[in-house]
DNA sequence: AACTATTTATAAGA
DNA sequence: TTCTTATAAATAGTT
């Protein structure tokens, strides 16, 4: 082969090689930033060597370069997220987490608890809050004990008038049948949906983690990997 | 200018402008392909003509270069963020979400509200609740109502004696001076600071609704304290 | 897109 | 790395 011309394959000799590399790289960004000039183009160049060192060139700034390439590769299919989403979701989280242990307090006090900080003035008002509640719970439960004596009224009754055909069918004289009221415990119409419900309405206020709440600093890559895998796992 | 060298710098006319960009386009990504081929380097090349329409070229892929790219960029300082990170930060999010509408859900039980879906069985634990929390705020009020009284108790005496030796000095013989104690109404130390702090500590019962709202509520832990301290000092 | 006169890039050697 | 030089490659202007 005539001087000056050479195969399109890797170069053995590494000396040769670096010496190319530094030749071509240069011409490269050369040619790179020529082009980025004369047609007005954004230009992103990107290149490890095989030592593994960078050299870059960026007509205005790589990490420009590489979200406007990433937006644009996410609008034709869902992928990648920009700084700013990650910002914005790290704002939120934290809005979120705040919050969060704001209503908790709140909570807290309305459970009588870490009442030490308020002012007499915010006593009477926590009291009076109370009271409205309690009131209302108390107003609830009647109602709801009420609907509960009504139905099992209804189910005695329903069962008393079977009763009354069993016997005119059997023609049988029995004097013990008034026992039945009384021994009536069946099941309520409410007593399923307790089991359901109960554990959301009774106040976790030790089931509030802490340690979780506390994850979303988000520093060692190592926990947040973990985390990820025992959550979904 | 002789045939065949130009200037760099922005073409002016658009049809040549478009024919350069092409020509020269194609030779930077020929070069970009050799090079890494030569020298065994991971390129990435990235461009976006005027018009913003996406070229590219990669000896491996893109997203493996930017990835490394960004890898080696926050190693040297500390910034960008992975993909994995970003799910971990949705995922976060939304938990303290759910978290955050079960806390409210339990708050506006507690006050008296939502009660509907609970069950007879709910509803007594949460009466429970609620004159447990009053029993404690209603005890946690007559003790602080009891330091209130205990403190002007003794700021009357330290009045009192002020004016004992006030009249011992001036030598005046009065026997009007009995009045001074149910004349007294002057600032008590809690007439000051409720009105200021009254206003935070206050369960927002309507103010609810939303969760932006609920930031107000516990933030200035610290008037508090200052508005205690200067009411007491 | 194809051609051609020139400039530019670069392989090899120092 | 940097310079030199011979040669290959790229490309501006034209067809």
């Amino acid at each position: 082969m005539v001087k000056g011309k050479i195969a399109i394959r890797k170069i053995n000799c590494s000396k040769s090689r670096q010496v190319t590399f530094f030749k071509r790289r240069t011409g490269l960004m050369k040619k790179a930033r020529e082009l980025s000039i004369l047609c007005d183009a954004e230009i992103g160049v990107i290149i490890f060597s095989c030592t593994g060192k960078l050299y870059e060139y960026a007509s205005t700034s790589m990490s420009s370069v590489i979200e406007r390439y990433n937006k644009m590769k996410r609008d034709n299919q869902q992928q990648s997220i920009t700084t700013e989403e990650i910002q914005f979701l790290k704002k939120e989280a934290e809005s979120l987490m705040q919050q969060l242990r704001c209503v908790q307090e709140c909570n807290r006090r309305l459970m009588g608890e870490e009442l030490s900080k308020l002012s007499l003035e915010d006593l009477k008002n926590l009291e009076n809050v109370l009271e409205m509640g309690l009131k209302n719970v108390r107003s609830r439960k009647d109602q709801s004990f009420m609907e509960e004596m009504r139905e099992l009224k209804r189910k005695v009754e329903e069962v008393e008038q079977e009763n009354v055909e069993l016997r005119k069918k059997s023609r049988v004289g029995s004097r013990d049948h008034r026992e039945s009221k009384g021994e009536f415990s069946g099941e309520s119409s409410s007593s399923k949906d307790t089991s359901k419900i109960g554990a959301h309405a009774i106040l976790f206020k030790d089931e509030m983690p802490e340690r979780i709440l506390l994850q979303l600093s988000l520093q060692p890559k190592s926990h947040l990997l973990d985390a990820q895998k025992t959550a979904s796992g």
